[in-house]
DNA sequence: TGAAGTTTTCTATATATTTGGAATTATGGA
DNA sequence: TCCATAATTCCAAATATATAGAAAACTTCA
């Protein structure tokens, strides 16, 4: 649970979300602090602090880039993420899960 | 975005993140406010506010049921947020995606 | 080694969230 | 209508988070 949480944290902030976002796009490649500095229009260490939360939760991974450093996206604990919020989901009861979320989706309509 | 961010708040909360388990657990039955409170050991007030936080969300739905009321989970709601947070990854190129994501795991094994 | 480029740490301030007791409001049944 | 139950709102104090300038630390390349 603490780990859902500092994830949930870690995302739950407009310039981590736009930085995360921007990173899971650009894939493999990733993006240096100076260049999602420049992009958000963010100053360095307010940057910094949140790219540090980010890596924290495990969201973000580095590698050294010639002089700078290389942010990149891990994807895989998004996915993690969904599996722990929705784990034992009606029970486990997956044909009762189904009908519930009709039934809300009729009250909605 | 900011939506995405409200239902990531409101998750990011140790209280709310185990009512909103609870009641993805229990399914369409529902929790009272009463029993969430018995069952997490939380004031009514202090639960009414983040109730309250998960509802503006979305992440929750209510209905009266005799004198109480029914909290249900809205678990949709869980999966566009994970739509959304890996939404264009990789700039849509699932193959470098992918391959970013094994490079990664091999890197942390 | 030294200088330039990058990123992070330090620090103070501003802002936002969480908490729960007392009071209030809403509901259903006699 | 009136009472008992259920849930929310109000409020003030405690706690946590976000911001960015100045300074420091780490890297690389000449």
């Amino acid at each position: 649970m603490k780990q859902a949480i500092q994830c949930l944290s870690a995302l739950a902030q407009e310039t981590r979300l736009s930085a995360f976002r921007l990173l899971v796009e650009r894939g493999p490649e990733g993006l240096t602090p100076g260049e999602l500095s420049a992009e958000l229009d963010i100053p360095g260490p307010t940057l910094s602090f949140h790219l540090k939360e980010l890596a924290h939760a495990g969201l973000v991974s580095t590698e050294r880039r010639g002089r700078s450093l290389a942010y990149r996206a891990r994807v895989s604990r998004v996915d993690r993420l969904l599996d722990y919020l929705t784990a034992n989901c009606c029970g486990g009861d997956a044909d009762l899960c189904r009908d519930a979320e009709a039934a809300d989706g009729r009250r909605r309509a």
